[in-house]
DNA sequence: AACTTTAACTAATGATTATTAGTTTTAAGC
DNA sequence: GCTTAAAACTAATAATCATTAGTTAAAGTT
């Protein structure tokens, strides 16, 4: 049976999907069992022949999402681009990511704090990781004089805080294509700062 | 009984900030009202002599943040500052209430989507209305040309998520002073776009 | 046609939950 | 000390929920 192991995870990756609209929805913990099997047309008790628990289906979306981010983190930073470009692929990075997968990224930000104590810390983690690399670009920019002298840490906050719910304002502007998003997001995040 | 009325005031709004910081914490489905009673050290079923429900609960706490802003707003509009000063007062208002009522504000960008529709609505309602005010200052600024030329409505949108989740970022920074705070947040969100 | 696997189903369990009713405790005013 | 009102308590209810066990239907392989 060839095909069993892929449809097998063609359904896992129906209620991961299923799960993360309605988790983003209605948040994890009003979420019923229920209501992610019903999206499918099936029963609640039918999930458990696909995935272990409820909460299964959060750790695994939020750990994926939260690998997309580091690898994406990763590709760019061992990169050889100058760190105001680099900036600049970053900004892509999100602007992509809030296209492609908009409900994952609507959890990122919330639900991460249902997970388990040691799920939890090695989400933070990953996350903190992501975001100290990024501060270390920044301020090797500052350093290079790309970009204006000014207090990192706050600038810094401002910026993954408006990538971090980009999503939101994506939602509400879908017919703008992605490049020209990404170009004014570029443009409204490093035009203040940057020094050319 | 004259303390009676006051001292009952007192209990209520005992229960609302338990709410409120447990809310934040858990997230409003995720809280029992053992938890909250737990809180202040009573059992859950005597909290009914305090509040309707534990929605109740839950509406109380945004609507009375939905009029911190819409109240704050109404003064800073009314008055007759310039543009770019108003922005500044806005911003300032972020810092005082992510300050004063940290929890209050984790609450506000979340768990509204609970809400029952009618207040929902009402919620909703008093939030655009803030960002439609706070848009027409920010386009009465570009028309006195006192920041550059920008999207506005990308600009805008980046601003106020620095805003709304900057609470979180005052959670990380007790330390600093209150006045420092709103100086460096007004030097990193208007530094780049005024014109002066 | 017989067999096997996948994935659905039904039914039941045990835990948690918000809420209500009725009762007791506490404390202040007289 | 008596009265009264506020605010706690206990106990029960009815609903919801995640999960498990055991069973059946469907589909593909041999």
């Amino acid at each position: 049976m060839p095909d069993s192991i892929s449809s097998a995870i063609t359904r896992r990756e129906a209620i991961l999907r299923s799960g993360s609209t309605l988790f983003r929805e209605k948040g994890y913990t009003a979420t019923s069992m229920q209501d992610i099997a019903g999206a499918l047309g099936i029963k609640a008790a039918s999930l458990y022949n696909h995935i272990k628990s409820k909460h299964d289906i959060l750790s695994e979306l939020l750990m994926e999402g939260a690998q997309l981010f580091t690898d994406g983190m990763f590709e760019i930073k061992s990169s050889s681009l100058k760190p105001i470009t680099k900036i600049e692929k970053l900004i892509g990075l999100h602007v992509q990511l809030a296209i492609q997968r908009t409900d994952l990224m609507a959890l990122m930000t919330v639900e991460w704090r249902h997970l388990e104590p040691n799920e939890k810390k090695e989400y933070v983690q990953l996350r903190t990781s992501y975001e100290d690399d990024f501060k270390q670009i920044m301020l090797a920019a500052k350093r290079n004089q790309e970009i204006i002298d000014i207090e990192i840490d706050i600038a810094l906050f401002s910026m993954l805080t408006t990538l971090q719910r980009f999503y939101a304002w994506y939602d509400r502007h879908l017919s703008i294509n992605a490049l020209d998003l990404e170009k004014d997001l570029i443009q409204c995040l490093l035009g203040g700062i940057r020094t050319s």
